[in-house]
DNA sequence: ATGTCAATTCGTTAGTTGTCGAAATGGAGG
DNA sequence: CCTCCATTTCGACAACTAACGAATTGACAT
């Protein structure tokens, strides 16, 4: 029963990509759409990490309008949770993929959810938009 | 670069048959047959494990005579395991999994490797022998 | 040098995991 | 109620992982 848990819990914070969300979330709540154009993959390949974190208590989630916003757990049923977190937020912090990552965290919360949506998931930049290239203006790469 | 090493070392815990050796030598070192029949695995298993938690730097060897021993690496150069060896070994204690390991690990130490490795690596009691049947009189279920 | 035997490596198999794109879901706002 | 659209779920595929048994290695002791 213990082991499961914590099996649960380590197997959540040991894959990059969900370590890289839990990162960017130490700046505070983000919205799916915003995790999306930070992390650049799949909005379903996100939606499967979010549901991972927060299956393992890692992450809870708040609606608002039309927007899911996650943040760290602070209050985490799992009792490895607080822990791990208090660990992760000393470590990895001056790993080159984590300080991008942060960067653009800090651009997608000036912009916030409503640009980036219309984006289509997408920062400004010279990033590739992923998600929903259906119209036929967008879904480029630019620059 | 940093990324890789916190990969390595988190996804070297996650897994429960390694974490079960983790917290067997944190009773002291044990060495490889020892293990095999606390944890009842495949001696390549078994191999393999110590190679990942070597690799991790989680844990180190030394040879004496025929047995190689293995014990937690209190001064390893991976700065995640310090922090990692310190939370697990307040984790987990009152797993009924660890706690039978330990009482296992505890018999295999009062035995010693000769004793063991004579057996086929396997503790007396009720557990199936599983190595090296060549012979023919051993490799059978005990009771 | 040679045989022994604890331990590792190899090759295979089954199950798990990360990713994608397409389709479904389900609140919010008309 | 009906539409819109941010998010989740589904189905498929490739890559990775853990387990096994068999074969190999290599230190030790004769």
């Amino acid at each position: 029963m213990s082991m499961r848990v914590y099996e649960t819990a380590m197997k959540a914070v040991a894959d990059p990509t969900r370590v890289r969300i839990l990162k960017i979330l130490e700046g505070g709540e983000l919205c799916v759409c915003q995790i999306i154009a930070v992390i650049a993959l799949g909005q379903s390949t996100i939606s499967k990490h979010l549901f991972l974190l927060r299956a393992a208590g890692l992450i809870k989630d708040r609606r608002d309008k039309k927007w899911i916003h996650y943040s760290l757990d602070g209050k985490s049923e799992n009792p490895y949770v607080a822990t791990l977190l208090r660990n992760i937020r000393k470590w990895l912090n001056d790993d080159p993929l984590i300080l991008k990552d942060r960067e653009r965290a800090a651009m997608a919360r000036d912009i916030g959810p409503v640009v980036i949506c219309e984006r289509g998931m997408a920062l400004p930049g010279r990033k590739t938009v992923r998600c929903r290239p259906s119209s036929g203006k967008e879904a480029t790469a630019v620059r």
